[in-house]
DNA sequence: TATTCAGTTGACAAATTATGCAAGTAAAGC
DNA sequence: GCTTTACTTGCATAATTTGTCAACTGAATA
């Protein structure tokens, strides 16, 4: 250690923060190695240098698993950031060259990808013909997680369900989905004899719901159903639902395979469902680059043409 | 030039960055020179290495002055961005050790030194002692540029007037300001004989404004003066008042001095008169720092005090 | 025309960094 | 206790970065 503590701490090369995160996404030293191209003793050497300069412990590694300290953690979601600002200088001086480049992160609410009435691939395919120098990543998260992504620049698009919104990010209507309620093939509601008769009655039973603000929890908060299980993804939710001790909402896309097995059933869909909406979203302050927006447009297109 | 243009760019040192920044602000190499304490001749390599690197043309010199081009300019606000980033992984950093250090960037609506409500100055006075370790930037700027700032992480805080307001930034209220009519000495309506009965009366005169969003536009459009004349700045205002021609609002301490030198008189105080209503504004999405909330709370400590 | 200011360039030195090899350590698993 | 896995370290070396000096170019200016 030479420069001591103080001073430009952030001068320290970003190759030392890209190798840090490339070890955490990896779970490990060994496995990072493959994907950085540089021996062990390379990267051990830079994640202890990048802990010198910060005077931080951040990973308990060794024989037993890689895990990262609480400060680890706090550095690793720091790291994401600083580096998606480089991702966005890129992106600037892409733009300046009117060409497309860089990175493109997309991040996508849950099971999104079996709705038939989204054609996100379609867009993607639309898009990589457009711009076949970008590279592409895509990530699933949840509402918030994708919102904040967004704001903060860790994301250039979210796929999200519509709620309140946020004067800070641009909103542009692509699909919807309907939500039906579920529960297990031995559920007593999946009978065809007992049919409730409102959502009042649904109160009696125990339901799974989501345990993020989406939809979902909008919804069973609004007809007061008294969630006993809390689900973190729409699968966990479907877990649940199997276990056949709860009801459920799902989008009946998602739902379908299951009912086709005979593991699960709507519960009078026709009066048990609401729709969600799906938008794309991108931030305006920062004006987003142009492959961002060719991305946006191609959303659009595709989904418009669909209608 | 050996990496190519592609690849990754912004792995390129930081500090290519920071001295172009310098240069830029010092407005030309040979000054920088003394800001970096580097040789001309380094600095000039740096910047032509970020040019090469960039395949861009970053601003034009030689004898006969310093000047961005226009990629120059986009690259400068890129690079500001960047590093506000930088500063803020360092700020992350800082936290985690539970001290408070690196940059603190404070913008401020104009004018707002030698108004007696304002306790800015006992704030930085009381943040200093708490903080020591933390250097101090205070920059002006417009209403709007100073709200984007704060948004993109530019500056931490910011103090302007309040409008409209945004759910990504969180307000303190702090003070208030009188902002009265004035008209020059000469002026028609500054005599003491004739007095206008009303806000349409003034329609006639002709009137200087704020060019950009701010309390004063928003006024005068409900108002419906005309404005004939428009200023980027309150002494922009001043000076137009100052030349007899025009009618503008100023705050009440600021015209104090124009006043009491006999060059300006108020019209009507007690009738053309409106209230602006001071905030400190902070950002909400990336948790501000340590350092940002303690001078939040010395800002608001100081004017809770004074009321 | 000579001078001076601003910046550019070539040659080169010093310092720092990157990275591999091989030996070492510590814990988990047999 | 031996082996394996996962990482650490000392040593050596190559590569890169960072910077200086001094000579050089070109435009403004006296």
């Amino acid at each position: 250690m030479k420069k001591a503590v103080l001073g430009q701490i952030s001068d320290m090369d970003l190759r030392l923060l890209r190798v840090f995160r490339a070890v955490v996404d990896c779970g490990g030293m060994a496995a990072a190695e493959l994907e950085l191209n540089i021996g062990t003793s390379t990267v051990s050497r830079h994640i202890k240098d990048l802990e010198t300069r910060l005077g931080l412990t951040l990973c308990r590694r060794g024989r037993g698993g890689f895990a990262l300290t609480p400060e680890g953690e706090k550095i690793y979601a720091q790291t994401a950031q600083l580096l998606a600002a480089t991702d966005a200088f890129r992106s600037g001086v892409d733009e300046i060259h009117q060409r497309m480049g860089g990175q493109l992160n997309v991040a996508m609410f849950d099971k999104t990808a079996s709705n038939p009435q989204s054609h996100i691939a379609q867009a993607i395919a639309l898009f990589t013909q457009q711009a076949p120098d970008v590279a592409l990543n895509l990530h699933v998260g949840t509402m918030t997680a994708i919102e904040r992504g967004v704001l903060d620049g860790l994301y250039q698009i979210g796929i999200i369900p519509g709620h309140r919104s946020s004067d800070a990010l641009e909103y542009v209507e692509l699909f919807d989905e309907a939500m039906l309620l579920y529960g297990g093939a031995d559920h007593p509601l999946a009978g065809a004899g007992a049919k409730p008769l409102g959502w009042d009655s649904l109160r009696a039973y125990p339901f799974a719901g989501l345990g993020y603000h989406s939809p979902n929890m909008e919804i069973s908060q609004q007809v007061r159903l008294t969630r006993k299980a809390t689900g973190f993804d729409q699968e966990a939710i479907a877990t649940l639902i199997l276990s056949g001790q709860f009801l459920g909402f799902l989008p009946d896309h998602y739902a379908q395979s299951f009912v086709r097995a005979g593991q699960m059933r709507a519960i009078e869909p026709a009066l048990f469902h609401y729709e969600c909406q799906f938008f794309a979203i991108t931030r305006r302050s920062p004006q987003p680059a142009r492959a961002t927006r060719a991305f946006q447009e191609c959303l659009a297109k595709v989904h418009a043409l669909a209608e």
